[in-house]
DNA sequence: TATTGTTATACTCTATAACTATA
DNA sequence: TATAGTTATAGAGTATAACAATA
């Protein structure tokens, strides 16, 4: 080991400088969504649900009866990869597909009783999750400005 | 097709309410990263970089000399997945690694010079495509204001 | 023994094309 | 001919284990 890195600034004692990506909005917004779904990955566990389950859950228990379509679509889900990710809640118990007697194309969503129990418990949960969040960011106040802010940016 | 439907609230009339994961911040979070990764992909088309690679060589320009490990860890990149990453990079010659006479090791990251030129080039697209969410975000404030609280998001 | 870079691998998420059954 | 759901598949992104070279 060379006893002379300790007098000079070599690659190894320097310090990353990151100071230009972390004035980048994308590069900032990706960071705080990959560490949020983390924290949301030990808060959902238990009841071992991912993001897209709960939200897909969550839309058919506010929204019983609508089209697997309608429900892919307004979370941003392309319907072929939506089939494998309700075939897996349906395994599960939590929903089923109704088929519609007046377009028999399409396929009605329903929670099952199991699924309702369990979106209460997602509900309560997410609800003690995003508390913890607000008092990160310092209050609902700052909460709201941030919603406002992602909303402003579109999406 | 039955003429009913006209007066009753089928479920293919209704529109999906999607107001409880609008609140979420998570949820939201994930559709503006995407929406905004989305409009990167659009003004990188023709640099041929995506965000990931983007990062690498901005954090190499301005840390040249870094070790591999060193600027995967900074963006947050496992070091297994930053060897295609790379790779990929130093095929184009934007960058090289050069060994380290102190600790063969390691490998210390440069810009080639079409890299610093590719740079400038990515940088210039990165300021105009920033410049846009700030005129959507309502101002240079509401910019800092955003990065202030994803900050205290964590992450 | 520990670290750096590498390879192999697997799992998730996402995107597209083509099929089926219905309309 | 068009639509809803499905299947197959391919591409990214991400995670872990194990290895070679070096410290």
């Amino acid at each position: 080991m060379n006893t002379l890195k300790h007098f000079s600034a070599s690659a190894d004692d320097r310090s990353v400088d990151a100071s230009t990506m972390e004035q980048v909005i994308g590069y900032r917004l990706r960071r705080a969504q990959l560490y949020v779904f983390q924290q949301f990955h030990q808060h959902f566990a238990e009841l071992e649900l991912r993001p897209a389950e709960y939200s897909v859950l969550n839309l058919i228990g506010t929204n019983p009866g609508r089209k697997q379509s309608q429900i892919a679509e307004s979370l941003g889900i392309k319907r072929a990869n939506f089939v494998p990710l309700i075939n897996g809640l349906e395994r599960r118990g939590l929903m089923i597909r109704r088929s519609q007697p007046d377009d028999r194309r399409s396929h009605a969503l329903f929670l099952t009783t199991k699924g309702e129990v369990l979106v209460k418990q997602a509900d309560q949960a997410q609800a003690e999750f995003e508390a913890h969040c607000v008092v990160r960011l310092g209050g609902t106040k700052a909460r709201d400005q941030l919603l406002e802010l992602l909303e402003r940016l579109g999406g």
